[in-house]
DNA sequence: TTAATTTAAGCAATCGATTGCTTGAATTAT
DNA sequence: ATAATTCAAGCAATCGATTGCTTAAATTAA
C-alpha cells in the first residue's frame, strides 16, 4: 500500500525543509524562484496533492459550503444547488450535500456532520417536519456562518432568501382578472408543506384585495397524486358552477387539468384559464402551453451563494442579518391568453 | 471570537487527559463505565463536535465519497444522487458533489478536489468532452476507489454501473412490432453525447434484429428545441410515406410529437404509436399517457453506493474489477397500446 | 575591509484526535 | 500477606501542512 506523497516526501528529495516546500507552493515571498521553481516541478513529479485535512486542521478554516435540503431530487432544489454550486465553483469552495427527506431528525444529524466538518458556512431549506430550532443555534454557535432559504425559521437571525408567494399570487389573480376570468379556484398541496401552504394563503389574501367571493370552494386541496386530481378536477368543472380559471400549486397538476378539460370539451384558455407553478420545461411543449410561476430556483442558489462570499469580503464586522425577497415571475403562455 | 470545544477542553474540565476523553467518547474498552459517562455528560454539556479534519489526518482516511456528474440538476443525475445519498448516509459516509458541467477541465478540476479531500471513494460519470484519463488514473494511484456510472471509459479497469440501451431499444422495437407497427423511426438527441449516440445505435442495431427497413430517413436529428422539433416531427408527420412509430431519445420530444399529431389529426395510438425516454412523471399524466423506458436512475444510484461499502466489507483484497448492467424498463402506456 | 541590511532557508511548535506503550491502582489468586 | 493479574488512565508520538522566529549566507553600504 503506496502512501500519498507529502511535503515531507518533496523536501527529503530535493534536501530542503518541509517548510520551504509549504512556502514555495503558496508561493511565499521567502522563497527565491529558482526554488519554487524546482519545487513545484518535483511536486508534479511526484504527483503531490495537498492533505485538505491537515491543512484545514492547521489553518482552521475549510473552504468548504455545506447545503442542507429537503430532497435533492426536487426540480426546484436540484436547480437551487446547481446554482449554488456555480458560485462557489468561481471562489473555489466545494460543496457537500446533505439531504433531510423532510425529517427533523435527519436534519440534525446532517447540522451535526457539516458542523464536524468544520464548513465555512451553511445553507439550509428546513424540512417539513422540523420543530426545533436548537440545531440552527448550534451552528451559529460554532461560528457558522448560517443563510437560510426558501423554508425558514424566522426566529433565528440569519441571513434569509425568500420568494415572495403572496405578491406573486397577487400578480396571477391580477392576470386572470385583466383577462376577464372571474371565477378562480386554487388547487392546493399538502398543508403540511409551508411553501404549499403560502402558495395558499397568498391566494386567499388575492382573493380579499381583489374583492373577490371567498367561499370554501375556491381552495380545493388535496390533488397530489393522479386520481386525486382527476376526481376532483372533474368534479370541479363538471359542476353547474364551474370556476373559469385555475391556479394550481404545482405543475404536473396542470397536465391533469388540461386532460380532464379535453374529455368535458372545455376549451382552454376561451372557456377556463390555467396557471401553474415553477415553470416545469413541459408547460411550454404542451397544447396549450401553460402559464406558470417562474420561481428562479438556479438564480435563487446563486443568491445564496452570493450573499456568503460578499460577507465574506467584508468580514470586518459580523453584518446585521439581511433577508433577500426573490420575486417570482408569472410566465403567461396560450392557457391563459384569450384576449388579444 | 471563541473557539470549538476541542477533547482538550474536556480533559481540563475534568482533570483527565485528551486520550482518555478521546477514548471514551469511542466508546474503548480501556476506560471504565462511570468515566465515559461523565465525559459524555461533559461532552455535551461543553456542545463538544468532532474536529472531522483532525479526525482525518490522524486515522488516514475519511468517510466521504466523492460524486462528479456533468450537471446536478437533470433529472436523471439527481435520482442518481438521491440513491447515493440514501445508501451512503446508511453507513455514515456523507457525500460531496461535483459538477463538471460537461467539461473536461472542470472535471479534472474536481477529481483534484476530491483528491485532496482524501475521499474514500470516486464515483463519475463522465463529461460529454473528455477525452483523456489521465485524471482517472490518478485517481487510482492515489489509493482511491473509483466506480464509473453511466456514462464511462472503457480503457480504465474500474468498477462500473451501467445501461443497457442496446438491449431496451431491441425491447422497444419488439414491442412496437407486436403492437403491429412497421415503419418505426427514432429521433435522436444531440450525437455528441454519449448516451443519445448509444441509444441511436441501439436502435439501428434492433432495426437489423429484426430484419426492419435501414434506410436514411428512419432516423431523425436534432430535435433538441422545441422548434427544430417540431419542424422536424411536423415534416415527418406529413410526408405520403409517414411512419407508424416513433421512438424519440428523450421524453420531452414526445411532448411535441403529441402536439403536431393532434393539428394533423393523427390518432395515438390507432395511427402512430409513440414511446419515450427516461419515464418522467408527466409522462403518466398526458392525454395519451406515454410509453417510456424507466432508467431506474434512483436505484442506480443505491447500486453504486452499495458496491462500494461491499467491496469496503470484504476489503480483504483489492477486488477484480466488476461491471454492473441495469436491464432498463419499457412501462406501456397508452400510447402505444392498439391491441387489447 | 567591516558593519548593516536584505534574502533564503531551517527549526520547532501548532492545529485536534488517536493509539502504542507505560504506569499505578485495584482486584484476584496463591 | 504477597505475588500475579486485571483494569483504568496517562505519556508522548503521530498524521501533514503552516508559520513565527531564528540563523546563515549573500549583498550592499560605509
Amino acid at each position: 500500500m503506496k502512501k500519498r506523497t507529502t511535503i515531507y516526501d518533496i523536501a527529503k528529495a530535493l534536501e530542503l525543509t518541509p517548510s520551504t516546500v509549504s512556502r514555495a507552493l503558496n508561493n511565499h515571498s521567502y522563497i527565491s524562484e529558482a526554488t519554487k521553481k524546482i519545487i513545484k516541478e518535483k511536486a508534479i513529479e511526484l504527483n503531490y496533492k495537498l492533505n485538505t485535512h491537515a491543512h484545514n486542521l492547521r489553518t482552521g478554516g475549510s473552504k468548504t459550503i455545506g447545503v442542507i435540503v429537503p430532497k435533492i431530487n426536487l426540480t426546484f432544489f436540484s436547480n437551487v444547488i446547481a446554482g449554488i454550486e456555480e458560485i462557489a465553483n468561481q471562489y473555489q469552495y466545494n460543496i457537500i450535500i446533505c439531504q433531510s427527506n423532510d425529517t427533523f431528525e435527519k436534519e440534525v444529524a446532517c447540522v451535526n456532520t457539516l458542523i464536524n466538518q468544520n464548513v465555512a458556512c451553511i445553507f439550509i431549506s428546513l424540512a417539513v417536519d422540523t420543530k426545533s430550532n436548537e440545531h440552527l443555534k448550534d451552528i451559529l454557535q460554532h461560528q457558522i456562518q448560517l443563510i437560510q432559504f426558501d423554508r425558514v425559521d424566522n426566529k433565528i437571525k440569519s441571513n434569509k432568501v425568500l420568494n415572495d408567494d403572496d405578491e406573486i399570487m397577487l400578480d396571477a389573480v391580477e392576470h386572470l382578472q385583466n383577462q376577464g376570468y372571474q371565477k378562480i379556484v386554487h388547487l392546493a398541496g399538502p398543508q403540511n408543506i409551508s411553501i404549499y401552504k403560502t402558495r395558499k394563503e397568498g391566494f386567499e389574501k388575492a382573493l380579499l384585495q381583489h374583492h373577490l367571493p371567498q367561499n370554501k370552494n375556491v381552495v380545493i386541496e388535496d390533488c397530489y397524486t393522479k386520481e386525486m386530481a382527476t376526481t376532483n378536477i372533474t368534479n370541479l368543472l363538471s359542476s353547474n358552477n364551474r370556476p373559469d380559471a385555475i391556479i394550481a400549486a404545482a405543475d404536473f397538476m396542470t397536465l391533469t387539468i388540461l386532460d380532464v378539460a379535453r374529455k368535458l370539451s372545455i376549451k382552454i384558455p376561451e372557456e377556463l384559464g390555467v396557471i401553474g407553478y415553477s415553470n416545469e420545461p413541459y408547460t411550454e411543449l404542451t397544447t396549450p402551453t401553460i402559464t406558470s410561476v417562474d420561481q428562479f430556483s438556479f438564480d435563487m442558489g446563486q443568491i445564496v451563494a452570493n450573499m456568503f462570499f460578499q460577507d465574506l469580503k467584508n468580514n470586518s464586522q459580523p453584518s446585521i442579518p439581511k433577508s433577500i425577497i426573490i420575486n417570482p415571475k408569472l410566465i403567461v403562455r396560450a392557457s391563459t391568453s384569450r384576449k388579444k
